[in-house]
Order: C-alpha cells, then sequence, then structure tokens
DNA sequence: TTAATATACTGACTTTCAGTCATTTATTAT
DNA sequence: ATAATAAATGACTGAAAGTCAGTATATTAA
C-alpha cells in the first residue's frame, strides 16, 4: 500500500509551496515586515496550517537559507570545475561567491541572517540542522579546491585546508554583508566602488595563500 | 542665566543612566528578550520617559554600540602606538580588535547587530549617525596604520589606504563574527580552536600585505 | 454503505510588547 | 501665590507570533 508515501510526498510538496510562498513574501518585504498572515495568504492556507509544517517563522526562513546555500553549492562546483589549478579554483569560488551576492541578493540577505544570529541547532530545530549540514556540504567544495592547490603546488604547503577554508569563508562573507548592506553609503561617503573593494578583498586573499616557490 | 546648561546637564545625565540600564537589560538577556518595559524597570523610570530620550528600541540599542565603538577607537589608538612599524601597527590593531571581541563580548555583539542590518542613517536616527560617525573615526586609525606602513616601506606601496581599511575591517568583522557565533560549533565539529582561526586570518593578511622588496 | 478512526486544516483567541498620548507632577518665571 | 513651562507617567492601542479546540476530509473496518 503506497498510501503512506503518497502522503508522505503531498506533505513534501505543501512544504515546499509553502517555502515558495514565503521567499515571496520574506523577498518582497523583509523578514522583519513580513508577518505569517502574509505568508499564509500567500500559501492559501491558514496560519495554523504554516504552524503544523515549520517550527516558527525562524525556521521557515532557514528553509529558505537552505535552498540558497544548495544554489551556492552548485554554483562553488561549477566554478572550481572551470579552473584549473587550485589556486584558480579558489578565486574561481570566490568570484561564483561574489555574483551569488548579485544575481540571489534575497538568499544571500537569508544568510546574512544565519551567520549574524545565534542559531541554536539543536534536534527540534530541523530547518536549522539542515542548514548546518548544507554549509559544510557547500564548505567541502573549498577545502577540495585548496587541498587540490596544496597538492598541484600552487598553494603554500603549509596552511591547514579546513582552518583556511573557514579564514576564508568568514572573510568574504564579511567582506560581502558589509558591500551588501553599505555599499550605498561608502560610495556616498568615500567615493569608492563596493565590488572595488571585494575585488581587492580576493586579491589579497590570493597573495596570501599563493606558494612563492611555486615554478612559474 | 545658567539654568538652560543645567537642564541640558541633567538631560544628558539622564540618558546616560537610560543607556547605562538599557546595557546591563540588553547585555543580560540578549536584544530580542529584553522589553523596553525591562529597561525603563532598570531605569526606574516610566517606558514613556524612555520614548523621550530615544526614538526606538533600535536607536537604544545603537546608543550602546556607539559607546563600543568609542571603546574600541582608544584601544586601536593605544595598539598603533605600542607598535614600530606599519605592518606591525596594523597587526596589532587587528590583535586589539580580537581583545576587544573578548574583552567587550556584550559591545562586540551590538557591533554584529549594527553591521548585519539595514540601518537607516536619516536626520531622525541620531544614535545611528553617531554610530556612522564614530566607526568612520575608528577606522581611521587603521587608515593611519596602513599609510604609515607604506611610507616606511613595511607595506607594499601599491595599495589604497581607504579602499584596504575596509577590506581588512570587513574580512576581521566576519571571521570574528563566525568565532563569536559559532565559535563552539566549529570547535565540537572539527576540533578547531576558534582563536586558531582568528590567528590564521590575521598571519594571512600580513602576509598579503607585507611588501617583499622591504630591506628586511 | 456506513460507522469509526485518523489525518489535515482552520481561524478565533491569547499573549506579548513596541510605541503613543492625555494627564499629572515638578520646576521656573511673573 | 499663580501662571507658564518642562519632565515624567502609565494606561491604552495596534500589531503580530504562536496556540488550540473544533471542523472537514480522507481512509479503514464492519
Amino acid at each position: 500500500m503506497g498510501i503512506a508515501e503518497r502522503r508522505e510526498r503531498e506533505k513534501e510538496r505543501r512544504r515546499n509551496e509553502i517555502i515558495d510562498a514565503a521567499e515571496k513574501v520574506f523577498f518582497a518585504k523583509g523578514l522583519a515586515n513580513a508577518t505569517m498572515d502574509d505568508v499564509a495568504e500567500e500559501a492559501e492556507l491558514s496560519k495554523g496550517t504554516l504552524y503544523l509544517y515549520f517550527k516558527n517563522k525562524e525556521e521557515l526562513y532557514l528553509a529558505i537559507n537552505r535552498r540558497g546555500l544548495e544554489i551556492l553549492e552548485k554554483m562553488f562546483i561549477d566554478a572550481a570545475a572551470q579552473a584549473q589549478s587550485g589556486l584558480e579554483k579558489v578565486y574561481a569560488i570566490g568570484q561564483s561567491y561574489f555574483r551569488f551576492q548579485n544575481q540571489y541578493s534575497d538568499y544571500f540577505n537569508a544568510m546574512i541572517y544565519y551567520e549574524s544570529h545565534q542559531i541554536d541547532f539543536s534536534e527540534d530545530n530541523s530547518c536549522a540542522m539542515a542548514c548546518d549540514q548544507q554549509g559544510e556540504k557547500t564548505l567541502r567544495v573549498l577545502v577540495e579546491a585548496i587541498e587540490s592547490g596544496i597538492k598541484d603546488g600552487t598553494i603554500r604547503p603549509d596552511v591547514e585546508p579546513m582552518k583556511t577554508a573557514l579564514v576564508l569563508w568568514g572573510q568574504s562573507t564579511g567582506i560581502m554583508q558589509i558591500c551588501s548592506l553599505k555599499g550605498v553609503h561608502i560610495e556616498e561617503e568615500h567615493n569608492i566602488n563596493p565590488d572595488d573593494i571585494i575585488d581587492l578583498s580576493f586579491d589579497l586573499i590570493k597573495r596570501a595563500l599563493q606558494n612563492s616557490k611555486d615554478k612559474k
């Protein structure tokens, strides 16, 4: 009897429909200004039903963030595949992160939320845990790029891949967070193009990682 | 008649008392879990009075952040004064930022809030504007350290001080944000000490900035 | 076919809290 | 003393997250 299975599928579909609706509403109004009633209306469901599928507003928002992290992972994989050397892979991943921030700015905002709040990664916050896992997967692409760079000699052999990946992730996120939120302000105040800041950031990282003993 | 002046002084004192109370409450409970009624009680004032002194809850929190940025500026100045070369000054400023994050973690959390939210820097958000100005002052210490490094030859002459300062600020904030919020989690999951991540981050920055043509 | 059971959904209700404002209290000027 | 001004109050309002007793729909058993 496939009834239980069908029910499971329908439940999953409904769950995704709710996330779709939540994206529309949260992306249009911003998390703080959007209400669960707004989402319920967009999803053509009652508010109570939302809470059957998601523990609370934050969990729903984290479900959106998970989708963003999945997109980002794919972009990282593509970027790494395109590049030749390990160092170039790392650089290409950085560039793809930058593209993500531009093309999927709403998902990027969800990521800023995720990265700048104390999230409780416990059993009953399934979306938080899913974000954590997807984040690990996404980061692993960068770790592997660094490892390949050490192997092919383009990256200094004395860096620890995991630690370094965490540093690059944190640094890049920090830079793009500033440019995303305060970019206009920086432009007005200092006549500096935020994109230049991001370029410079990646340039500094490249210099810091490259193996000076690499034979060209 | 010094009555108006005395009134002004008393107003300023009361304002500071409110910020003191807000620090106690917000630092103990966190911004989201603290209420304006809590602050009012701690300040031994009615809630209405708080709104005579601060436009809203966010502005009050930003008043706290301004204090944090003032402390940070002093720490930057001290750090830079202690170091010899420009490059060392930059490194020392980074270290002092790290110390700030440890010693004043509550102020640092206020900074995370400030850096990760879309703040409206308009006329009638005086605390937001004050944060912006104080932020500029604090950043200027770093800009000057970079300039002195270019002058004394320890930092590559081809970096633009303001742009570079913004990059270092964003990168360092990003790293410390992660370590502050997800540090325990990183430690558990990867057996990596968050402090090592921060060390590595500063090491990479140093390598990226140093002038290879510097005669020792 | 119908009754019993299980599952999915609803929306009115509760609670909490930011922000307001008519009123009161305190201070200064006449 | 009294009027005028400034400072402070706290009950009230509106908004929104989250709950839950009740309704509707689908499935199974008799």
